[in-house]
Formats: C-alpha cells, sequence, structure tokens
DNA sequence: GCCGTTTTCGGCCCGACTGTTTTCAGTCG
C-alpha cells in the first residue's frame, strides 16, 4: 500500500518534470502545493475515497484522479509521459539535492549534459561555473553528491578506490600482524573500473573488532566502498593469490606449473620468467618480452615530460605559471600547455588574440628557467564535424605540437567517426590524436571507432597517440598498445590537467600502459627534453 | 490546475536559507 509520502513524491517528481518541459508554470506550481498539502497530511489517502480526496485544500478533481490512478494501477500515465520524453540521467540529476528543476533544466538544456557521470567530468573541468546560477560552491557541492551517488552504483573507478583500499589493509595487516592479508583480485590489478576492495587472507577477520571511523559495519563499507575479505587456509594462499591476480589468458601459460609454491616469484621462476607485478599480468603474448634484456616496460620514473594540461587561458582552475612551476618543482624537464581551441566555447577555448597573449607569457617564462626546463606552446584543437582543425594553417603552424580531440557531436557511427579522425590525423599539423574515443568510464561509452585504421592512419603520419591519463577516461584504451607498438607509434601519457594536482593523473595512464606493455621506446613524453624537442620539430 | 468570488474568469505570491550578486533566484522542507 502506498503510504502519503510516496504518493507525495510522485507528484512532485510530476511538477519537476513538467517545469523540465517547459509547461504552464501554473500547472506547476498547483503541483508542487498540491505535494506541500499532502506530505503534511493526517490520515492516508489509500483509505479515502475520490471525493474526500479532492476537498483537501490544493487537490481539484484533476490532481485527485492522479491519486486514485497511482492508488489503484501504481502509475501515473501523465507522470509516465514526462519521463518517457525525458533522458533517464536527468531523471537522475533531480534526485540529487541542491538541483531542482531549474539548473537541471539549464544542465541539460544549454550545458547539453545528459548523465550524472558527464556532469562530473564537467564540474572536474570547472565548466559549470561559466552558467549563471553556478558558482564554485555550487560546482563543488553538485560534484561531491554526484560522486557519492557515482560511488553508489557498484563499480568504482580505481582512482578513487585505491587508496581507501591500502588504508583498510593497512588496518587489517595492524590487526592481524602475523598473518597473510593481501589486496587481490581487480584492485591489485589496477583495472580501472573495480567493484570495490577485494582483500585475501588466512584468518577469519572479526570485522565488528575493527577501530575506525570509515568502517561501516552495516553496510559492508570502508570510506563508502564496499569490501569482499575472502578467507583461505594458509596452504592455498599463494595459489589462490596468485590465480585471483591473473587475467584468464595470462593464467593459461601457467597451467603446467604447480602453484603451491613459497611465493609468486617461485611460480614465475618455474617458467623461467622474472617476476611479473599484478597490473602487467594481462596478455599472455606479452610474457616472453619480460626476458628480453633489452625490453624497458614504462613506469613513473620514466616520465620526463607533462603534456596536455589547461590553465586559466581557458577552463584550467590554475595559472599557466602555476601549472610550469607546479611541474618544475616536481622534477620534470617540461610542460606542454594545451588548452581549448576557439570552437570550444562551453571551456573558454582561446581565440587568436589570447593565444598571442598566452604566447609571450610563455616567453617570458621560458627566460625565467635556468636548468633547462621548457614550457612547449600547444593547443587542444578541436576537431571540427568535418574532421577539419579550427584555426588557420598560418595559426597552427606557430605551434610547439597540436593535439587534435573531438569534443562536440559526438552522436556518430564508427564510419563517420573514422573519417573524422582520420581526416585530422592526416592534417600536416597535427602532432597527437587526442582521446580517440571520448569515453567516460562509468558515465559514457564513447563513440565507436575502427582502431586498425586509426592506427595505421597514425602509423603512416607520423602521429602519437595519447594515453589520456584521466582515470575517467583511460583512452586509449590499453588493449590496443600492442598494436600501436607494432606499428612503432609514439604513446602520449597525458594527464589533461585543469588543475595543479591532476598533473599526478599521470600515474593512471602510466598503470593502464604497462597493462598493454608499453615500453620507455614508444613513449612520447619518456623522451628527455632535447629529445622530445626534436621529435616534435621533426614531426613538422 | 485550483480557487473563489463583488461567480465561471483572472489571479495564483509559504518562509528560511544559501549562494550568487550586489538585490535576487533557486531550493528545501
Amino acid at each position: 500500500m502506498l503510504t502519503n509520502k510516496q504518493i507525495a513524491a510522485k507528484i512532485d517528481l510530476l511538477a519537476k518534470v513538467m517545469e523540465l518541459h517547459d509547461e504552464n508554470p501554473f500547472k506547476i506550481k498547483t503541483y508542487a502545493n498540491a505535494y506541500l498539502s499532502l506530505r503534511k497530511l493526517e490520515g492516508s489517502l489509500a483509505d479515502m475515497p475520490i471525493q474526500e480526496i479532492a476537498t483537501i485544500k490544493g487537490i481539484g478533481s484533476s490532481t485527485a484522479e492522479k491519486i486514485m490512478e497511482l492508488i489503484q494501477t501504481g502509475h501515473m500515465k501523465a507522470l509516465q509521459h514526462y519521463q518517457d520524453i525525458t533522458p533517464a540521467g536527468v531523471l537522475e540529476m533531480l534526485t540529487i539535492k541542491g538541483l531542482g528543476p531549474k539548473k537541471v533544466k539549464q544542465i541539460w538544456k544549454e550545458m547539453e549534459i545528459e548523465t550524472a557521470g558527464e556532469l562530473l567530468y564537467a564540474c572536474n573541468e570547472n565548466r559549470l561555473i561559466h552558467y549563471s546560477g553556478f558558482g564554485t560552491k555550487v560546482q563543488a557541492d553538485i560534484k561531491e553528491k554526484l560522486e557519492y551517488f557515482q560511488a553508489s552504483q557498484g563499480k568504482y573507478l580505481y582512482a578513487h578506490v585505491h587508496q581507501a583500499a591500502e588504508g583498510f589493509l593497512h588496518l587489517l595487516k595492524n590487526k592481524y600482524p602475523n598473518q597473510q592479508i593481501e589486496l587481490s583480485g581487480d584492485i591489485r590489478r589496477k583495472m580501472p573500473e573495480v567493484k570495490g576492495i577485494e582483500i585475501l587472507t588466512d584468518v577469519s577477520i572479526s570485522i565488528s573488532t575493527l577501530q575506525d571511523e570509515s568502517l561501516d559495519l552495516e553496510n559492508n563499507t570502508y570510506k563508502s566502498f564496499p569490501y569482499f575479505i575472502e578467507t583461505i587456509p594458509s596452504a592455498s594462499f599463494i595459489s589462490t593469490w596468485f590465480s585471483r591476480s591473473c587475467s584468464e589468458d595470462f593464467l593459461v601459460a601457467f597451467e603446467d606449473v604447480d602453484l603451491a609454491a613459497q611465493d609468486e616469484a617461485t611460480i614465475f621462476a618455474a617458467k623461467g620468467y622474472p617476476y611479473i607485478p599484478a597490473e602487467c599480468r594481462e596478455l599472455k603474448a606479452l610474457i616472453p618480452a619480460f626476458n628480453n634484456p633489452e625490453f624497458r616496460l614504462v613506469s613513473m620514473e620514466d616520465i620526463k615530460g607533462i603534456v596536455h594540461n589547461h590553465s586559466t587561458y581557458s577552463d584550467g582552475l590554475h595559472t599557466l605559471q602555476q601549472m610550469a612551476d607546479y611541474v618544475h618543482t616536481h622534477g620534470y624537464q617540461y610542460f606542454v600547455i594545451s588548452d581549448h581551441s576557439k570552437s570550444a566555447g562551453y571551456a573558454g577555448g582561446l581565440k587568436e588574440d589570447r593565444l598571442y597573449e598566452q604566447w609571450r607569457e610563455i616567453d617570458h617564462i621560458n627566460a625565467k628557467y635556468n636548468d633547462g626546463f621548457k614550457v612547449f606552446k600547444s593547443i587542444e584543437s578541436d576537431i571540427l564535424i568535418d574532421g577539419s582543425l579550427d584555426y588557420a594553417n598560418e595559426i597552427l603552424q606557430q605551434f610547439d605540437l597540436v593535439i587534435a580531440s573531438i569534443h562536440s557531436v559526438l552522436n556518430m557511427d564508427i564510419d563517420k567517426a573514422t573519417s573524422r579522425l582520420i581526416k585530422a590525423i592526416e592534417n600536416p599539423y597535427t602532432t597527437i590524436l587526442g582521446h580517440p574515443t571520448g569515453r567516460l568510464l562509468l558515465a559514457r561509452p564513447g563513440y565507436a571507432v575502427d582502431y586498425l585504421k586509426v592506427i595505421d592512419a597514425c602509423a603512416a603520419n607520423g602521429v602519437a597517440i595519447e594515453l589520456n591519463a584521466n582515470p575517467q577516461r583511460l583512452d586509449l584504451d590499453w588493449t590496443w598498445i600492442p598494436y600501436a607498438m607494432e606499428k612503432d607509434i609514439m604513446i602520449a601519457i597525458n594527464p589533461d590537467a585543469h588543475s595543479m594536482v591532476s598533473i599526478h593523473y599521470v600515474k593512471y595512464g602510466v598503470d593502464a600502459a604497462r597493462k598493454g606493455g608499453l615500453t620507455t621506446t614508444n613513449c612520447l613524453n619518456a623522451l628527455g627534453v632535447d629529445a622530445f624537442s626534436r621529435w616534435i620539430s621533426q614531426k613538422k
């Protein structure tokens, strides 16, 4: 039986969705008022005849009928109609506190954002604050709510979970110092998406005795992420841990090995391999490379420069000087500033005069460093619908390098997307293809592309491909790295940083790149400043 | 859509709070 509160909520929702669709404001007001009377009402609506419902202040015959329909059938046709013509993600936004119909309408119609995930991404890129009624506080508030919302959907970004996972592991190890307790499964393998914190142990853990305010016993979560503790006998710990920490494909290579070893290194040694870290245990075909003395799998220590960053010139949070200094003080050799280009109106893309201004500032900044550190002039140039870039050639040729990315009109079939990308790749001024599919993990899938054709085109034109290291992108997907390397393409692991701290996204890109076996030789920003400088100029 | 008459159309207008603006708009309960 429906409660008054449940009925009132449906009427309230009706008012809100009608407002999204620009219905008569007085009708909307009526339903909003009806909601207010209903939630304060004494006596159960479900027990009232329709005549009595219609006598309630603010409820007339039309609303009374809708309430009866709801009580008798569980549905309301009028509400269903509006729900059918509204994207599910937009309806979801209405459930977020602080987002009412007016703001949601603005988000949907003005910003053209239709899912909670896209909205979160827009918050991270400071895109909301450019709209009237939205400021930094509202944006931060929405962001917090969305992260919570996303964190409750059953899948999580590795980047969001791993610190909590390590914290939880630490907590358990302190409590049971003499037992085997380790992270296992997807979280240990640093998969871009994980289901939570997987822990493998040989002790029966008594969670209720653990002292930590982040531990939510009722919901089995630690810092809002679900945990899964599997207890197994000590004797099978290593074999189970190893099996849980490899892909199916990778594990096939060890079918004939006795996994009951004293540690994982022994298992690898039985096949004549060196120890392979869990995040690299993906493709069986890559294993032999680990025995090649020339093979240098990329790692964070190899990263020499930070490519693809934004500043306050477009939609970044920090100034060019702040960003450059931050990268400099973290020991890198160079910084590539790639703000948005002029057609990216939503992100404050740079018109020509602002470009000149930025170039002058870059020259000024470069003159101040006396240790060889260099800021390179770049742009994240929008790939327009027809595949062209959005500046004239005489502008494009003045950049040190150009990153070409698709940002708008993402609804394309595979042929359209592929030819649009290839046209941009064939542009003589394109240096790097940015986030090739536009995907946002857990939010939107990205347009389909013919990877083989796109990678072949990059090879033919000497264009590097970005592995966008934003943990919500990780695009190029690592599974295409072996083919890209086969074609001897350079991969740039780029943070797409919109603030100083997001420079460190590079780490997640490196994790992903290692899955695909990317070597330092094929990592563009593993080149030192001079080699990088030479590489981009030979491309020009 | 509801209401209430100076009855059948014209007006409908919660208050506190917050954030964005700079005197107001949106949201909540």
